[in-house]
DNA sequence: CTTGAAGTTGACTGACCGGTCAATACAATC
DNA sequence: GATTGTATTGACCGGTCAGTCAACTTCAAG
């Protein structure tokens, strides 16, 4: 027998995988099984259903983006140079995939948001679930960025869903005019909603 | 017979209807043809395969958006009033189909476009090219605001671009999260990043 | 009245869909 | 060595998928 979990791990890799390349319609539980060496009647054993390993694929996704996030958001890098790393670490991050498989592929939590919003209501509250995390290290990093006087802010919680949002939105379009250059201009957006000059950025 | 047009425009009116509301994925050749009370065989008259029909579709739904986008855009509204005014029309249509179908359903092309953009290309480029429209609006609006002396940018375009990455996250997020009231916090972003004060706000 | 283009019909195809199931293999425990 | 829980298999289900097709209707122009 197998290492425990094998199989089960393997389907949730490949369906990430899969899923983020092309879409959750466009991918059946078969190819899903075919492409880990899976058979079917075992998929079924560990998920009661396709949209259940997609959640669990989703939760298993964030686990691997919030070992980066961490790093990144690190309270013992600066507040604005957090944002800043965050943008480098996206740009980083869809130019290693868009290698691996040729096309941008943007964000897949939202991409799966995006498509099952109004289908599958447990896809959407688990889209809603992981946004929620990814806004705290912003929010945390506008709050810090706040005490130090680096800048000025009503509500660092709006302020943090409007960074939110703005890098949401270039990840989306980089991914639909499939260009790669867009992120590298995430950094200024991010600065204009932050009311900084682009020059005041640290080091 | 009926008038000419009639079953193709019903295909097209329907196709945007059901894909805007579930996803391209899920709506089904026999939906379409269902519920526009059309048969399997006059769809394939009309256009050669469901992505065709798609693509068609996104033209005519933005036939309808030029109409709202040229009024809200005209010359003779002041440059910031005009995005005020954008906001404002997202949200108010949002609303109305929100009410219709009890989902925030969020940007047809964009929907499609995170749904199909590494799948079918010709999809892909329709979304881009209707993407490429709206900016315009932005653009020109930023551009005459500059020319007013109400903003300061030094790239107009790229200023036009951040609006529209802005607005179609807040768009996204707002689907995502199933609420409304989102987009009337759009607004601040966009003056955020046109470095306005929000009470700068005409009228 | 004839012709032919435009539009319509519904039965049909074969592949594929998500999901089920009873049978089996295996290793650990009693 | 019998029992048990975990994991695996592959055949199988009814339904649906996108797309095809030849026959048919309608109607206007010649």
């Amino acid at each position: 027998m197998k290492p425990p979990c094998e199989s089960k791990c393997k389907l949730l890799r490949v369906a990430t995988q899969l899923v983020w390349e092309n879409s959750y319609g466009s991918v059946s539980v078969d190819d899903i099984c075919k492409e880990a060496g899976v058979r079917k009647g075992s998929f079924y054993y560990f998920f009661p259903s396709k949209a259940d390993l997609t959640i669990a694929a989703m939760e298993e996704d964030w686990h691997q983006s919030r070992a980066r996030l961490d790093e990144v958001f690190s309270c013992q890098t600066p507040p604005v140079e957090r944002l800043e790393r965050y943008c480098d670490m996206s740009e980083a991050h869809q130019r290693h995939k868009a290698e691996e498989f040729g096309k941008v592929c943007g964000c897949p939590v939202l991409t799966l948001g995006a498509e099952l919003s109004t289908l599958h209501e447990n896809i959407r509250l688990k889209a809603v679930e992981i946004m929620e995390r990814y806004i705290k290290y912003f929010e945390s990093a506008v709050r810090d960025a706040q005490a130090e006087g680096l800048i000025q802010t009503s509500n660092a919680s709006a302020t943090a869903r409007q960074l939110f949002a703005y890098s949401q939105g270039v990840l989306m379009d980089a991914k639909i005019r499939n260009d790669l250059t867009l992120l590298a201009d995430m950094r200024a957006g991010m600065f204009q909603l932050l009311n900084l000059a682009p020059e005041t950025r640290a080091a």
